[in-house]
DNA sequence: CAGTGGTCTAGACCACCAA
DNA sequence: TGGTGGTCTAGACCACTGA
């Protein structure tokens, strides 16, 4: 572990056991020097990163103070899987594969999901299910040569934590985007929708590696009335 | 404007130039420190912004590749006022304040708001129209004390742009939170509804100043088939 | 292997804030 | 005015990439 991060996990530890409480200065700059042995860089590197994350504001000619942390946040800036998410709820979710194929890019996926046309993609269709009951329906598209032995095994538990640490691909970015649109029949036939609900929460992301390639498309659908997401958003200087 | 400023903007400006185009590599920062005469780390600082923004991605021992990057991406992440986001796509839109008042937090809005009990907030209710539609429906609530002299008339252009420049206000940062709620009657009396929408999308948020006081509290009601949001998202590092 | 970005240091000066 | 964070420099070594 980087000596940078090793600060930042230290401070975040310590802010989450109220060391250092809601609206108050965390040690200055100098003294978190003396404190970790490390250069002022280091140090600013390792505040940068508790900026980023939203747990502390910093203020030329202040101090650093501590954010208000709604403990229970919905962690989903970033990126983050499902599995991981209902993990760091303290949910016990389920997941059903209702199909797992390989399919060839046509020109109307082409369009879709900017993979190039004849490529192969897994395309996999799966429940998410929370008490028995499905509130997620997601469908993946996913470049096959990146990971050719992708099983539905794999797919049931967490694809993420595979591609991470069995075969070591490193996500980079997406791009998000969250729609309200109309119930299909696939929303109909793999979702436990009320009879009067006519629309879903669609997110589709596209999903990209280090190497700037195009590796995964996705769409995600929920139950209107179970959807949440938030944010913690910084002014953006322009 | 800082020297990284600087730097940055001048790249950011070549990108969209094509100077750089989508999928090369930019300089390697050994060159830029030579072309703009500047430190390694100031140059990385440049480069970092690029980044963040989502222009860039580095990649060690390799370089910094230019992602493809949407023109007409919807700019929702980060903080961004209704009008700046409107004027950056191109449309015209209008803003009818419906209702402008001063009132005291009582305990039903002190839940709602967090803002404390007894204080007095601005309560504004304003109507987003394009071409004469309703779409948004505004519902803010600021704290009369650090803009006393706030009125219809600037609710009516941008309170953003009044704060920021008129006021120096700097706002640092906001919590959202996306939901699709039930339609109220307020919605329906000043959002154009079809008679079967049944949903409209809620964003609520809390804004806050860089002194870490909460300054504004809003609900913002946006018709489902209107509605869009796109983000961004780097993988996070736990 | 040469070249890239990533981490880290030590030190300087500046802008800003509170007392 | 002293202490804070913000910017900037010059230089070092490490980790990774592609040829």
């Amino acid at each position: 572990m980087k000596k940078y991060e090793k600060i930042a996990s230290i401070l975040e530890q310590e802010i989450f056991k109220d060391v250092y409480k809601e609206n108050e200065l965390l040690p200055s700059e100098h003294q978190l020097t003396e404190l970790y042995g490390a250069s002022r860089q280091t140090v600013r590197t390792a505040l940068k990163l508790l900026e980023d994350k939203g747990l502390i504001q910093r203020r030329q000619g202040f101090g650093s103070i501590v954010i208000a942390h709604d403990k229970l946040r919905f962690p989903i800036s970033g990126l983050t899987s499902y599995k991981e998410l209902q993990e760091s709820m303290g949910f016990v979710s389920e997941t059903e594969v209702v199909s797992f194929e390989t399919i060839t890019i046509d020109e109307k996926l082409e369009k879709l999901t900017q993979f190039p046309l004849g490529s192969e993609v897994f395309r996999i269709l799966r429940q998410r299910k929370i008490d028995g009951k499905a509130y997620v329906l997601d469908l993946d598209y996913l470049r096959k040569d990146r990971c050719p032995e992708l099983s539905p095994e794999i797919a049931k538990d967490s694809i993420y934590q595979y591609l991470e640490n069995v075969l070591g691909l490193h996500i980079a970015y997406a791009q998000k985007e969250i729609t309200v649109d109309f119930v299909h029949d696939d929303d109909r036939k793999y979702l436990d929708l009320g009879q009067q609900d006519r629309h879903v929460v669609s997110i589709k992301s596209q999903v990209f590696l280090f190497d700037n390639s195009l590796f995964q498309y996705t769409e995600s659908r929920h139950q209107v009335d179970k959807f949440r997401f938030t944010e913690f958003a910084r002014r953006q200087k322009r």
